[in-house]
DNA sequence: TCGACAAGTCAACGCGCATTGACATGGGCC
DNA sequence: GGCCCATGTCAATGCGCGTTGACTTGTCGA
């Protein structure tokens, strides 16, 4: 973690005294953490020194690590929704999502990181159960629209789980004609699955 | 943890002095404990105490924590039963045992529950990575015998993974019409990424 | 029977961690 | 302008971990 605790925020606006700003800073510090080396690999001191605060104040502020670890996660499920997809191009979008390198920029992959960690522990697996309803059961299924609405939706989002875990696995992005053909097939497996475009 | 640790073996026979079981208990409850609590939060006397053992006597014999975890790793995902199976009937015995996942009692469970713990710790997300090449892919990928075999094994492994996680989310165990449509639509599935029975 | 060596035990070390409480200090309010 | 509480700093504590090395004990071949 050392990578990334150095540098914290180079030229920032010498933030003054402002326990709103400095509690925002250390969530936003402990999303990206957690999400990056999971639960047990993160240390407070990391997401302090990331934060550009200090550690004492993180036990203060959250009740300690766990207070600090469900607060993330209630953050990190709460805001946004799926963006609006061309139905047209649906299938295809999503594969070449699956295809992306294991990109930790992208906000997308922070967040299911750090949402299948929560997976693992039974405390806090209903809350993915419950994120993942809300965050991909419940739009897939309006929009795909009819009966078997659910049951396939619930699919799809076993497809999407999988390929982001073995993304996960793998580390490094699919490159040249092997990306293609993973694209194509995905495109079709998915088109299987919600039907080919209307 | 301390609940895992304390019966270890009420009744059982005096294991007297013999490495080579020592060795595979330690390994065997390396396996339970790892699938049950992940990577970092296991530790190596919680796993020396389920073994009815020693604790140093695992660095001793697997040359670390790592070394034993490799080691547990190697010994879940056993090819073994692969090519014995009817290709006919493929797809419809991998949805099936997908919809029973859930099934603590179940074995496999446990397996599922070690893969899963293994994806989300960036620590053991490479040595898990190198095991599904080497026990998952490269078996599947002979199996399938064809050239585009390499991507059809990696979409047909990340299927697997998805739907491993979704039955883990969710707990319970699927039941009646529901099982019986999950196991449709999973077959289907299956077959259109490994193409229909020949 | 007995000695040698493998197998198992035990105590200790160093390390990194979360957490605590005592202390310093800035800035809003009278 | 000066108090005083919220805010931030710092050093110290205790704990659990993986690992090590010196020790004891059982077992098997000569």
């Amino acid at each position: 973690m050392t990578d990334l605790a150095e540098p914290a925020r180079p030229a920032a606006p010498p933030r003054r005294r402002d326990a709103g700003a400095t509690r925002a800073a250390i969530l936003e510090a402990a999303r990206n953490a957690f999400a990056a080396t999971g639960y047990d690999r993160t240390s407070l001191r990391d997401i302090a020194a990331l934060a550009g605060s200090d550690v004492a104040l993180i036990p203060r502020y959250f009740g300690g690590k766990e207070g600090l670890f469900t607060e993330a996660l209630k953050a990190t499920i709460a805001p946004d929704r799926l963006r609006d997809w061309d139905r047209s191009r649906f299938s295809r979008d999503v594969a070449e999502m699956m295809a992306g390198a294991a990109d930790i920029a992208d906000p997308r992959t922070r967040t299911f990181q750090f949402l299948l960690q929560a997976a693992t522990s039974p405390t806090t697996a209903p809350l993915l159960g419950r994120a993942v309803e809300e965050r991909f059961l419940a739009p897939i299924r309006d929009w795909l629209g009819d009966a078997a609405g659910q049951e396939r939706a619930r699919v799809l989002a076993a497809i999407y789980i999988g390929f982001l875990v073995e993304r996960l696995i793998r580390g490094a992005a699919l490159e040249g004609p092997e990306r293609t053909a993973f694209i194509e097939r995905v495109t079709a497996v998915i088109d299987g699955v919600v039907g080919p475009q209307p």
